[in-house]
DNA sequence: TCTGGGGTCCTCAGACGA
DNA sequence: TCTGTCGTCTGAGGACCC
């Protein structure tokens, strides 16, 4: 999609067309998560922080942004995707691979298939999105990148929309591109092939294989080598299972404080295992991830004897790790996850919870309230005064926090 | 410029048991 | 009993993606 998030708050304020707009965290440690094509065209990119993108476009409107919406917007879109082929593998909200092979007879070539599901989106949701064509899964990616419009300040030049690269001539449209557009090649690595000579995927594919190895390791050696090449076995994956479920959350100023950080502690936790019993699974693995406000982060990581889906046990396990941390520096995040996950219903009790009254009981108890009454109707004690009884939720401070006191 | 949040995957080191 | 080796598991951290 086009400016997913961006496109969303248009068509709900068209008076924002044709604007630098800009989703994202609107506080002082926000980031930049959608920007539109005139405000990209100020050197505005997602990811940037918010008082850059302030110096860049001062101009600019800037919107918090409404993840549930997005997500509402983003379902319905799969679901048109979903009529084109049950092969779907969402990558994102915004983006998804789709293999065509069993739709040929019935909806007409690939190309035939991206041209008329982009009008499809564009009818029936008024969103633009751009498609890239390939038998090979990461050069459809690349060439949906090459689809999109392209934005410059002398106005938004419109993308092809859909994009094809042809079997057969993946090779030749891939070996012209700067390596960094390689799935798995960021800045970390694209800075050691700069240091190997190697600017292009054309300079990758040429590199001796155990040069390649050697330098990144045999995994990515190997990985990126293949890719240079135009061979990706990886096939379209419909319905990911989740491995880990987890919460962070960078507060507006840094903690110091050991019992604060403690009620934060205990907020995350709250949502983590809510969206684990929403989900129907447990997990054994504990992480706390801490970042210092010099930026330096830690993560303390253990396994249960058993899975939970059990916010007092999840607790427990959260404060030993964060037993042998000193808060007193100054804690600019804090983030609680849990993994090695599986289906929740075959779990094992520990002695712990054996006989004691049914933590399990009253977690459902408080699920159902939130279910019929809303996520702030019912909390834990622990965290009334700082944030109400509110459990936070996937994308409530989905780009960073407000400025606000208190948060 | 001063760096979010939700994830996945990989590497490396240390512990541990056979 | 001690030592070395190997495979596996676990934890920490880094890189990467959107």
């Amino acid at each position: 999609m086009d400016a997913f998030f961006v496109s969303v708050e248009q068509l709900r304020r068209p008076e924002l067309v044709g604007q630098p707009v800009i989703v994202g965290g609107t506080g002082s440690r926000g980031v930049v998560a959608s920007a539109s094509y005139e405000a990209r065209a100020h050197g505005i990119g997602s990811a940037m922080p918010t008082a850059r993108a302030r110096q860049l476009c001062p101009s600019a409107v800037f919107l918090p942004g409404d993840h549930r919406r997005y997500a509402e917007v983003s379902q319905r879109v799969m679901k048109l995707f979903r009529e084109v082929t049950p092969l779907v593998e969402p990558l994102s909200l915004d983006e998804a691979f789709l293999d065509v092979t069993g739709s040929r007879r019935l909806l007409g070539d690939p190309l035939e298939i991206a041209r008329s599901l982009r009008q499809r989106v564009s009818d029936t949701e008024g969103l633009g999105c751009s498609i890239g064509v390939s038998a090979v899964k990461f050069v459809a990616k690349l060439a949906s990148d090459e689809a999109k419009p392209r934005a410059s300040l002398q106005g938004t030049r419109p993308g092809a929309g859909v994009f094809p690269v042809f079997p057969g001539t993946e090779v030749a449209y891939l070996h012209p591109l700067p390596v960094g557009r390689l799935w798995g090649v960021g800045p970390a690595t694209r800075e050691r092939l700069s240091r190997l000579g190697i600017l292009t995927i054309g300079d990758l594919a040429a590199l001796d294989r155990d040069t390649l190895t050697s330098a990144l390791g045999d995994s990515a050696g190997n990985h990126l080598h293949e890719l240079a090449w135009g061979r990706d076995p990886r096939g379209v994956v419909p319905d990911r299972v989740a491995k880990s479920v987890g919460h962070e959350e960078t507060f507006a100023a840094d903690i110091h404080d050991g019992d604060v950080l403690d009620v934060e502690l205990v907020r995350l936790v709250d949502a983590v295992c809510s969206r684990l019993r929403a989900s129907g699974v447990s997990g054994r693995s504990v992480t706390v991830k801490v970042r210092f406000g010099d930026f330096r982060t830690i993560t303390r990581a253990v396994s249960l004897h058993s899975r939970t889906d059990s916010g007092p046990v999840v607790i427990d396990a959260c404060r030993t790790l964060l037993a042998g941390v000193d808060p007193t520096q100054g804690v600019r995040l804090l983030g609680v996850s849990v993994s090695q996950l599986a289906p929740g219903g075959d779990r094992q009790l520990s002695f712990d919870e054996l006989g004691s009254p049914s933590w399990d009981d009253a977690n459902r108890a408080v699920d159902d309230i939130r279910e019929r009454f809303g996520s702030e109707s019912i909390g834990l004690a622990v965290t009334l005064g700082r944030h109400g009884l509110r459990a936070k939720r996937r994308g409530d401070q989905a780009w960073g926090p407000d400025d606000s006191p208190g948060t």
